[in-house]
DNA sequence: ATTCTTTGTAACAGTTCCGTAACAGGCAGC
DNA sequence: GCTGCCTGTTACGGAACTGTTACAAAGAAT
């Protein structure tokens, strides 16, 4: 699986159109394999980790809709995000289409907006199935997809900065961060805050932290900045 | 659970009779609804999703023809299946009831097994498509192919845009979704919207959970964004 | 102990964010 | 036409959050 740059393959038999879409997604951060028939694209699945399919419903030789059948046909292929052109919205294709299992329909002409959106959140539905990101330090977990924050299992409750500056702290526990280094990460645009800011915040974090545990969890390093640390070690 | 098993409503003004259809319907499988009169089935009809109704032409007041005229006139239940019941085959009735759209006569006296034979049958035209899925969250059902969503076994009547943003939701429960997400996935095509728009839909969504469910099942994460999560863990 | 520096925190004054009512346009059905 | 439903936008009030300050408390250095 590719991190950081989504595969996508582009698989239309007129090549002005495949350009266009190609560039479009392209100048949208993705890496682009194009495909001009039915057999090339079935290649290029197999040699590239590709994330997500776009498919012409009309394609000489092998349909469209039989390349989708084969894609979830099989093993190595079947949970790739399908989304499909037609060239007509007719119901018809449509049924027979979600039925085979394409994931997404987007008829001709469509703009390029509303083509790079259904592309984001057919990508964003696998990506978000397989991130659980949690993190956990000394009693803390931090579930970040659902925005919460336990410790030893008693929910606390933060504000959008004491949250962020607790993600801050949790990625790198037992770092000591300076304040200007926390600004840099948690206030990110805003420069123009005073330093001392940062304390008050600390405080506010602690005093949420300590409703549900006696332990100190944010230690302060006189002179250089704070870090999470319960000083057990 | 009333979402896998149909629900039919039974619509007849003799309380013996009433008992026995509700009796051995309710044997073969079915969730039975029960109405002495038209006024008080077509309350029902507003209230369940119903998925067929047994009709006895005869009724006080408004009788089983009008009542028949009433449901297709209504496009929220104009396809359910309407079974008529009448005293005598009068060929007139018949045509008649054919006319306004009951799809289906028996003939008093019919025998149970005839009529459920009919019930069956009757369902089954709608229900064949229907390898229902489902998708459930504390309480609230689903239906994805019926567009139905219950919340304790109570309907909730939803616009198309209060759906879609309720599937989004039930499709990750407890994640939080931004403004930005939701607008990618409710709307895809029409990018160029507010993004508090999404707060006023939420607000209507919120509405319509509220009349049948008391507990909150949208979260706000301020500055962040909305989840679906009641907050019970 | 005294002084100076650094940190904790309460309090206040913005500011931002959210919920909602109200309004207007669009669209379908009658 | 009218009517009713759905949608998108806006405005406003209230609630939650933020940044600053001032002063108290705690540490260091002398």
């Amino acid at each position: 699986m590719s991190v950081d740059k989504p595969n996508i393959l582009v698989v239309e038999d007129e090549p002005s159109q495949l350009e266009l879409l190609s560039y479009n997604l392209a100048v949208e951060g993705y890496e682009i394999f194009r495909a001009e028939s039915g057999e090339e694209a079935l290649l290029l699945l197999k040699e590239h980790s590709i994330d997500l399919v776009i498919l012409d419903w009309m394609l000489p030789e092998i349909s469209g809709l039989e390349v989708c059948r084969q894609i979830r046909r099989n093993k190595q292929t079947k949970d790739i995000p399908v989304i499909m052109l037609t060239a007509r919205g007719e119901e018809d294709d449509k049924v027979r289409g979600l039925d085979i299992g394409a994931n997404d329909f987007v008829v001709k002409p469509y703009s390029i907006k509303e083509l790079c959106a259904r592309v984001r959140s057919n990508l964003r539905i696998k990506y978000d199935l397989n991130t659980s990101d949690t993190l956990e330090f000394e009693g803390i977990t931090m579930d970040i997809k659902r925005h919460r924050v336990h410790v030893n299992n008693n929910k606390v409750s933060l504000g959008p900065i004491e949250f962020k500056l607790l993600h801050t702290l949790m990625v790198s526990p037992t770092k000591v961060f300076s304040r200007e280094e926390l600004l840099d990460r948690v206030w990110a645009s805003n420069i123009d805050v005073e330093t001392r800011t940062v304390d008050v915040h600390i405080g506010r974090l602690r005093k949420q932290l300590n409703i549900v545990s006696d332990i100190e969890l944010i230690r302060t390093v006189r002179g250089f900045g704070y870090s999470l640390d319960s000083g057990l070690n």
